[in-house]
DNA sequence: GTGGTCTAGACCACA
DNA sequence: GTGGTCTAGACCACT
């Protein structure tokens, strides 16, 4: 997790998915605290104000919490954690479809593809 | 583009993919001259070397074709480029759905979401 | 087997062709183990790099299999390697046709040559 | 031609069947005068004198006639340039035949392999 | 100019 | 140890 961002979204969005990504993996659990925005501003080598902003983003949607003089902590608010779940999932979806649209794909191939995908067992998640 | 690269595959393999993908949005149209190994080596800073064995790569699939002395062509036989398609199509499903997997949405979810997705119109490419 | 390479022919064709006659010949059988990209480096006196060239080459086609961390070995599937045993006399005939054109030799000086010396029994393989 | 010598054959024996081969290429005509011994040795990295026994192995065939002080000449007797061209024809098959027998290739294959060759007309020399 | 080959040398991943 | 990747730099062949 070294690398640098690329996409043409601004950093601290991207950052925010990060994040957000890292809650669903569990690699960051509810009550968890996130690295200093110092800390975190170094290991994704981006300036501590834009880490700043992330946090404060992710704060407005409830999904971490600063404490003064403690740090930003997940949220324990599994209500917010299963919206914010959803709506990852949408956003996944959608920049799936955008980019599949953009190589052409339609609409069709993108479902039937995906149901033969998942039929084909090729996953093996059926469930979690 | 002027990015480097980043996942743990090999440089050759993602500028591979990358023109796969330029030739289905269309940037490269069959019968196109791919910029030559330096330059585009320089364009996406790596070694001409390395560059080739993209290029050898691809000619071994049948997608570009070289002629001594003059270049790098995207093929113009639709059979190959049709092929390449239904190949990446796969690719980029599977690519997807592992990473739905690891942050933990299951098949139903996925496939449900998708199609939620598709029918709300959002994506609005029927066809193409 | 400590001669170096000479036709105009790359190296890591003509390597790839010893190798193919080498299998043949029966010098090495299906299963068995080649020389490391290093060892035979050595062996034939070119870089490892080249060699391993000729490994990626012949693993293109079908003709060997790479093992990460264990070596390269000979491919045990006979259909593969009755295909290349095709192939590979085809490329002898042509050779020595091509050669023998040359040296103003005709179509049917060549062929009637050929049929008295296996007639006159100083060949003495009629069968394998 | 800066190449040395490779076979397990003494080395003026396979000179002497390359000059024969030059001749036969029309690379060295009736009358040419052949390069000097020394001349020779240095062409072919060879020592004066093996090249020195190769032209009177050479002389002793009658294929090339040595005149004190003037150096050594093809000869310009077509009976005998003819009788090298049919004995030559013979060694080339000889070789080529037993070759394919180490590879392990039949008699039959041999014979129908190469008229399959001819009949396809990948070598056109139908004549000369 | 173009691609193609080869080398020397480095570093990584797998076992 | 093994193969795999990548770089830098050289030289060749084609046009």
């Amino acid at each position: 997790m070294t690398d640098t961002f690329h996409s043409s979204q601004p950093i601290y969005t991207q950052l925010a998915e990060r994040i957000k990504r890292q809650i669903l993996r569990g690699e960051l659990k509810p009550g968890d605290k996130l690295p200093s925005v110092r800390e975190m501003g170094i290991q994704v080598s981006v300036n501590p104000n834009t880490v700043q902003r992330t946090y404060r983003e992710l704060e407005g949607m409830g999904i971490v919490e600063t404490r003064r003089g403690q740090g930003t902590f997940v949220t324990e608010e599994q209500e917010v954690l299963q919206q914010m779940r959803e709506e990852l999932k949408q956003e996944e979806i959608s920049q799936f479809v955008k980019g599949m649209h953009e190589m052409g794909y339609s609409d069709q191939e993108i479902e039937v593809g995906l149901q033969a995908f998942l039929l084909s067992g090729k996953g093996t998640n059926n469930n979690d």
